[in-house]
DNA sequence: TTAAAAAAGAACTAAAGTAGAACAAAAGGT
DNA sequence: ACCTTTTGTTCTACTTTAGTTCTTTTTTAA
């Protein structure tokens, strides 16, 4: 519809009316827009006028009246939108997101590749990694809530003290904390409310260690 | 209705005349469309005015107009999208990581540009986010441990029983959960050995509330 | 393969922007 | 009312930018 001229010699006498209450001259029109001569005011004048968004009363100086304004979408769309162009520069990494495993009472098995979780490449450089859905609570006081997300680092081997994906008997998975004591291991929830579980090391298989945690709230 | 290539000219104008306010020129519309001739983006236009969704002023440049906007985007078009969607799933984006927030005592307040962090791109959709670090176990009961990343969603209001970023007296900010009583506000830090502070609601500023959460362990 | 559609490119026409000057009309002060 | 200053209008000449038309080439689909 407009130039860019015009565009800004519009906004231009929209801004001078609304903050000094009288209209620009020609003369500071011609500076405002970077001009050197009136006849070029006049020209983009008469086009505006002619587009509608300007009315000149006539025969009287310094009268010009805006009739409207083209109608800009708020910048904050603008900016979401540059947001989304942004977004494919950086990269992430699928890991699979195996199903639920209890923090309470061990229930389910690790297994299924259906689903996958992107995560930023730097949460999962130099190992194999996986994600688990946590459901229980028994490991509250290490602050893993029901509901979070941990991504697991594969390994077979972890230190004591670690917090580890155990499976016992090939069986059922949990995610616990790991000590050894003897040839016995103990794992040990992080909640009053549960209780210890001692058992033999050939019951218990390490199948990762903890490396880090997602949370989303609402 | 619309080839893609007419439904894609015709956005463009359509975003640059709300953006900008004034009119494209036949060759910044060629570059838009991925065209190297004006002649083409001719005949697009051409297309879209006889079609009833442009109007040209006659004998001037830079004066296109929208008269209606397609109701059914072209099918080639919706494909385009899904695929960025997709895209867009296995990315990231960097959100500015703000320095360390006490979750105890409050200390810093928010500041600096620095330093970004990259988020997977479902967590940061839909708003403006920023980083915290925090330090201090004032949270330790909402599962919030020194030293995890929070990742929090601009907005000055909240729920009550929001966790937010409270900035108090213009100078402190601090995460807690926020209730509302009477003209007062309550911040209440998640662990007993901390006290709950209420001050007048003029003295609080929510600055975000919390949306994620990070964590590395080792 | 071939016919039709789309795109590229060049050549041309038209409009927009620039500048300067001359002049006419309005505004302001005396 | 008058004169002076400010402001607006018109004209010419020229440069740059933009739009149109045409021919040739490429792409696409039948």
């Amino acid at each position: 519809m407009l130039t860019p001229k015009q565009y800004k010699l519009l906004m231009f006498v929209n801004k001078t009316l609304k903050e000094t209450g009288c209209c620009p001259s020609f003369d500071e029109m011609k500076v405002a827009v970077g001009l050197k001569s009136k006849s070029g005011v006049y020209a983009l004048i008469e086009a505006l006028v002619e587009r509608g968004f300007l009315r000149k009363l006539p025969h009287k100086a310094r009268a010009l009246e805006i009739i409207r304004l083209p109608k800009l979408k708020p910048s904050a769309i603008v900016e979401e939108e540059k947001k989304r162009d942004e977004a494919l520069l950086n990269a992430t990494l699928d890991i699979p997101l195996y199903g639920k495993i209890a923090a309470g009472t061990p229930i389910e098995a690790i297994a299924d590749e259906s689903e996958r979780l992107a995560v930023p490449y730097e949460m999962v450089r130099g190992g194999q990694f996986y994600a688990l859905k946590i459901e229980g609570d028994s490991m509250i006081d290490a602050g893993i809530l029901n509901g979070d997300t941990v991504i697991i680092r594969k390994t077979d081997t972890a230190q004591n003290g670690d917090i580890v994906v155990a499976l016992v008997d090939n069986c059922e998975a949990t995610l616990k904390q790991i000590k050894k004591d003897g040839s016995d291991v103990l794992l040990i929830p992080k909640n009053a409310a549960y209780q210890t579980r001692r058992l033999p090391g050939s019951r218990v298989k390490v199948q990762g260690i903890l490396s880090s945690l997602l949370r989303t709230y609402h």
